[in-house]
DNA sequence: CATTCTAAG
DNA sequence: CTTAAAATG
């Protein structure tokens, strides 16, 4: 039986606890074709995946236990990239992507810049490269873009959304720019499947954030030239601060991802 | 009834980790009238004491997490003395004794010179500071000295004494000052029971070595003046890398502590 | 190998 | 609050 790709992402807070918190077992049960993890915070470690039937790549930063994306297909990928172009992000491992039938997948995570002004003028300088490249694939082919894009979009897209406007995350113009992304022609597909409902995909472990559901949307699985269907966060199993974000991509006739509807 | 101080000494190797172990609980079965500890790495936390009725006595190191001793007291310990005398010592927090019914009671951490050249010249430069602080203790008057001395006297308070020959803690100069210190007066307590049994007090957390009994005797219960009975190392309960070592403070028949035997 | 502190989120 | 690394033992 011929069925789409299904894809998840995931800020991983640490591959090696996730693991301990369950992450193997998790994917047995989704059977991701493709997973795109942020925030591994480790050296590549393939054999992991590799005992599930996994390839997988990895952009680690050069800061060790800091940072990095890695992808995970059960399909080969074929021309894989790192980096968005630009030496300074590049060194903290925040972006990876490949191609598979014909459809890119990348796994991308911005800068925080709640802990420091620096860190957000790091992140500001970061959010238009982003459009660069990601205007370049668009063009290019369909693309399905996911990952911490630590940016909520809007009011629905965070709990306490008044008292967050001065805060790195929710910042007037985080969230223009976010606007600006979508504008590129990528679609967000959580969004669409949630309608006007809230939801959110990051919990603070300060507090009692989670249990009290005062999250952040700020992880998406953004799209374009295919469709994802039956997109939703898993608020269980808890193996980060995150909430895995997963979804299907729709087959056209051909049996091939289906182009945009 | 009349009874003879129970004194204990512990190398907490962080007063939070033993909490977490246990050390409350065994304090209530045990009720030690003295505690000595070392490896407090940690702010004094007097009211953690004051709960089960003890009062407390700290030198914490200047450096935060770092090294530090208390004693606690379930009698109010009179002249309290901090230091050995030399200012780059006791930064570390190293010293701390007071005297209860006559006898002094002083919580000792000498330095582990095991981490470098430097910190084995540091502890060098330690071991003759504290000979001129305890010839003095001895001839002011009773003085029960305990604590982790980093230091194995001889081949049987070690279990590979031949393999450890070159490492610090049984370097020959190390247990050669060992000697000179008992010399001044002072008698291990421990030994005293021990006769030439071997026991130890600390075993490293790597390999195996608490299970497989390789350890060190390096931890003391030294004595002027005063005589301690029932002397013993308690391998059980593991409230740290080290053992608890505690005895009896004698009394004479006047009901105060001993003259020495 | 275990503890605590730090930087980062 | 949590992770991982660094320093220390």
């Amino acid at each position: 039986m011929l069925t789409g790709v299904h894809v998840v992402t995931l800020n991983l807070n640490g591959l090696r606890s996730a693991l301990r918190k369950g992450l193997l077992p998790w994917l047995e049960v989704q059977q991701p074709g493709v997973a795109l993890f942020q925030e591994v915070r480790a050296d590549p470690m393939p054999e992991v995946f590799a005992q599930l039937g996994y390839h997988s790549y990895w952009h680690p930063a050069s800061k060790a236990g800091y940072s990095g994306v890695a992808i995970i297909s059960r399909e080969p990928l074929e021309d894989v990239q790192t980096g968005i172009g630009d030496a300074l992000v590049d060194d903290e491992g925040r972006l990876i992507s490949g191609v598979l039938r014909g459809v890119r997948y990348a796994s991308l995570y911005l800068p925080s810049g709640a802990s420091s002004e620096l860190r957000q003028e790091f992140k500001n300088r970061s959010l238009p490269l982003l459009n660069v490249w990601a205007a370049r694939q668009v063009q290019t082919g369909p693309l399905v873009l996911g990952g911490d894009f630590n940016v909520a979009h809007r009011e629905i897209d965070i709990r306490n959304w008044r008292g967050n406007q001065k805060n790195s995350g929710f910042l007037p113009h985080e969230r223009a720019w976010m606007g600006e992304l979508l504008a590129l022609g990528l679609r967000d597909s959580h969004r669409d499947a949630l309608g006007e409902q809230a939801a959110y995909t990051w919990w603070s472990n300060r507090a009692n954030a989670f249990a009290n559901n005062v999250g952040w949307r700020i992880d998406y699985l953004l799209t374009a030239g295919v469709t994802l269907d039956g997109v939703v966060a898993h608020r269980e199993p808890r193996l980060s601060d995150h909430a895995p974000l997963g979804g299907t991509v729709r087959l056209g006739e051909t049996g091939r991802p289906a182009p945009e509807s």
